[in-house]
DNA sequence: ATGAAAGCGCTAACAT
DNA sequence: ATGTTAGCGCTTTCAT
C-alpha cells in the first residue's frame, strides 16, 4: 500500500487509467487520443498528450492484443535446410529491408527457424492461435506445403524468391534472375567472347531455371557463338567439377557464366588448376554479389540482387494484405545490376 | 448470434472456458492442468487433456501475458553497424543455437536491428514496457551504453562476445580467442616456420586484443623466432595492406597468422601479387572459419568458433536469469578448433 | 465530444 | 482437489 492507501502496481509502468486521471478525462478519451481518433477536442487532446509525455506512458501490447484480437507480430520463417541462404550476407540486407519497412508500423518481427516438420507445425499453430498476424517465407522447397497451410489457416503470407509450384494466393518478391543472367551473358559477348559456357543451378529451383533461361535468351539468334552447358547445384564443388567437364568438352572456351558466386569461385579454382588465366584466357561471372565474390582472386564480376529493396517490398506485400485481407497482390520483380570486378 | 442465442466468438479459436465446459470442470482447474499444477486429480487431468486435444486448444499469449506481467518474449538486438557480423555464416549458427535452446521453453525470439540511437531507444522502451523479458546483445562497441541501460531498466541481458569495458551485471559468451590464436601460431611453429607474422584485429575490440595476446603467448620464450606485427581492422583490404607492409619489413617471412579470415584472404592476394607461393613459401592461417575460408584458393586453414554451441550457451545464460533474477552468472568461454586446409 | 461500462482470455488468491 | 472470483490494461459500443 502507498501512503495514500491505494495499491501500488507491481511494475512502475503507467497505465492508460493513470494518464486519464492526470489529464482529467475518461479512460475512453485517453484511449481515443492514443489511437489517433479524430473525435477528440483539441483541449482534451493536448491534456492527454501532456499526460502521456509526463508519465512516459506506452500502451501495453498484451492488453491491446487481447481486445483487438490482433497480435501486431509478423513471423519470419527460415527453413534451416536453407541455412546457406540464411548465412549469406544478402540475408542481412533482406532483414534490414524488412526492419526498415516494419519500423514505420507497430509490427514486431519474430524469427523462427523451422527445419523439421514439427517446427512447421509450430508455425501453423502460432498462426491459428493468432499469435502472429502474417508470415514471411524464405526460399521454399518446390513442394513445401507450408505456404498453403498457412493461407488456409487464415494468415497473409509473403514469399521471398519465386516458388516453383503454384503456391496459392501468396505473392512473392524476387530479383529478375532471367534478365540478370541475360545481361551477364551479353556482357561476355560484347567483350568479344565467343565460346561462352554456363554452369547452371539446380533445375528444380526457380533461380536455377530462370538464370539458365537468361543465358539462353542472350545467345539466341547470335551466330558464331558456341553454347556450352554444365549442371551445378549452386555449391562450390559443383562449380569446380562442372568447369573441368566444360574444359574437357571445349578446351578453347573463353567465358563462363555461373549461376552462383560459389560455383564461380569453384570455376576459378578449376581454371587456375588447368593453367588458364582469368580474365585473360577465360572470363568468369557469378551471381549474387555475395561476400565470396569480393574475396576471390581475381575478384568476381557478379550479378547483384537488390536485397534490401527486396526486403522492403516483401514487407510492403504483407502490410498491404494486413490492411486489407481481400487484396490480391502481384509478384514484385526487381532489377539486378552487373557488378564488374577483376574476373571479366 | 448463433441459433442457440449465444454470441459467437469472432475467431474460431477455443478458449479455456470452453475446455472447462467440455471437461466438466471449472476454468480454474483447466488452467491448473494447462500450467502443469500438481494439485489436480488424475481424473480431472485426463478430462481436461482430452478436451484440450478435442478442441485443439492453445493458450492465448496476450491474455496470459496480461495477467502474469511477463511477455515470454526475448529480443535479439543486432547493431547494424555490425552487419558484417550479421551477414557472416556464423550468425546463422548462432541463431540456430539460440532457437534450439529456446524451443524447449515458451520463449519467443524477437529480432530487431538497432543501428541508430533512436532504435536503441526503442529497445529500451520495449524492455520498460514489459514487451520483452530479456535481451541478447551481439558484439557491442566498446562504450555502448545499451547494456547498462537495459539492466537498469530491469531486463536480464546476455552478451555474445566479450565486451571491452565492464558492462555491469551482464554475463557473456565468447570463444577462447586467445587459446585459438595460440594454437594457430603454435601450429605454424611446429611446422618449422620461424619468421611468423601476425595481422591483428582492431585493438579496441576484445577479439582483436585476445587474438594478439594468443599469438604473443605462443611465441613467448621461443628462441630463433622472429615476431612481426601489423595492424588490421578485420577487413580484407587491411589484410592486404598489412601483408605488403610485412613483406617490406621482412621479405623472408614464412608464416602469417591473421586475426580474421577476411584479412587472411587479403594476405593471400598480397602474397600472390608478391610472387610468394602459399603454403610453400608462406603459410597462412585465418580466424572464424567463415564461408570465405572455404572459397579462397588455396582454401584457408582457420580457427573455428563453435557458434551453435555459443548460441545455446547464450540462451541458457538468459533463461537462467529469467528463472531467478538474482543469479549472478559467470562468462562462458568455449574452446576453438583449428581447421586445417590448404594454406598451411 | 465524452463518460461509463462491458468484456478480451487468462492466472492466482481465496474459499471450500 | 476444486470452484469462484477479482482483476491484468485496453478498446469499443452505447449513452448522453
Amino acid at each position: 500500500m502507498t501512503s495514500d492507501g491505494r495499491r501500488t502496481r507491481a511494475s512502475g509502468r503507467p497505465t492508460l487509467e493513470q494518464v486519464a486521471v492526470e489529464a482529467n478525462v475518461s479512460r475512453g478519451t485517453a484511449s481515443r487520443v492514443v489511437n489517433g481518433s479524430l473525435e477528440v477536442s483539441p483541449w482534451a487532446l493536448k491534456a492527454v498528450q501532456d499526460a502521456i509525455r509526463k508519465l512516459g506512458y506506452v500502451p501495453n501490447h498484451a492488453a491491446r492484443s487481447l481486445v483487438t484480437q490482433r497480435s501486431d507480430t509478423v513471423l519470419l520463417v527460415v527453413s534451416e535446410s536453407e541455412d546457406r541462404v540464411f548465412g549469406e550476407p544478402f540475408f542481412a540486407s533482406l532483414v534490414r529491408g524488412l526492419s526498415l519497412e516494419l519500423s514505420t508500423t507497430p509490427l514486431q518481427l519474430n524469427l523462427i527457424m523451422a527445419n523439421t516438420a514439427r517446427q512447421h507445425g509450430r508455425v501453423e499453430q502460432q498462426v491459428r492461435n493468432g499469435h502472429v498476424d502474417g508470415v514471411f517465407l524464405i526460399s521454399l522447397h518446390g513442394d513445401d506445403p507450408l505456404p498453403r497451410n498457412l493461407i488456409d489457416a487464415g494468415a497473409p503470407v509473403a514469399v521471398i524468391g519465386r516458388p516453383m509450384s503454384d503456391i496459392g494466393a501468396a505473392p512473392y518478391v524476387d530479383a529478375d534472375n532471367e534478365s540478370g543472367a541475360r545481361s551477364a551473358t551479353e556482357y561476355l559477348y560484347n567483350q568479344g567472347r565467343r565460346r561462352i559456357a554456363t554452369i547452371t543451378g539446380p533445375q528444380d529451383m526457380a533461380a536455377g531455371v530462370d538464370r539458365l533461361a537468361g543465358y539462353r535468351s542472350a545467345l539466341r539468334g547470335k551466330r558464331g557463338v558456341s553454347r556450352l552447358i554444365a549442371q551445378g547445384d549452386f555449391g562450390q564443388a559443383s562449380g569446380e567439377a562442372a568447369t573441368r567437364e566444360l574444359l574437357a568438352k571445349d578446351p578453347t572456351l573463353d567465358a563462363i557464366f555461373a549461376a552462383s558466386d560459389l560455383m564461380a569461385a569453384g570455376a576459378l579454382r578449376a581454371l587456375r588448376a588447368a593453367g588458364r588465366r582469368v580474365p585473360d584466357d577465360v572470363a568468369v561471372i557469378g551471381f549474387d554479389d555475395s561476400e565470396v565474390a569480393r574475396h576471390t582472386d581475381p575478384a568476381l564480376t557478379s550479378v547483384r540482387q537488390p536485397m534490401q529493396q527486396m526486403g522492403r517490398e516483401l514487407a510492403k506485400l504483407l502490410i498491404t494484405q494486413l490492411r486489407d485481407r481481400e487484396t490480391k497482390l502481384s509478384p514484385v520483380i526487381l532489377p539486378t545490376e552487373l557488378i564488374i570486378r577483376e574476373s571479366t
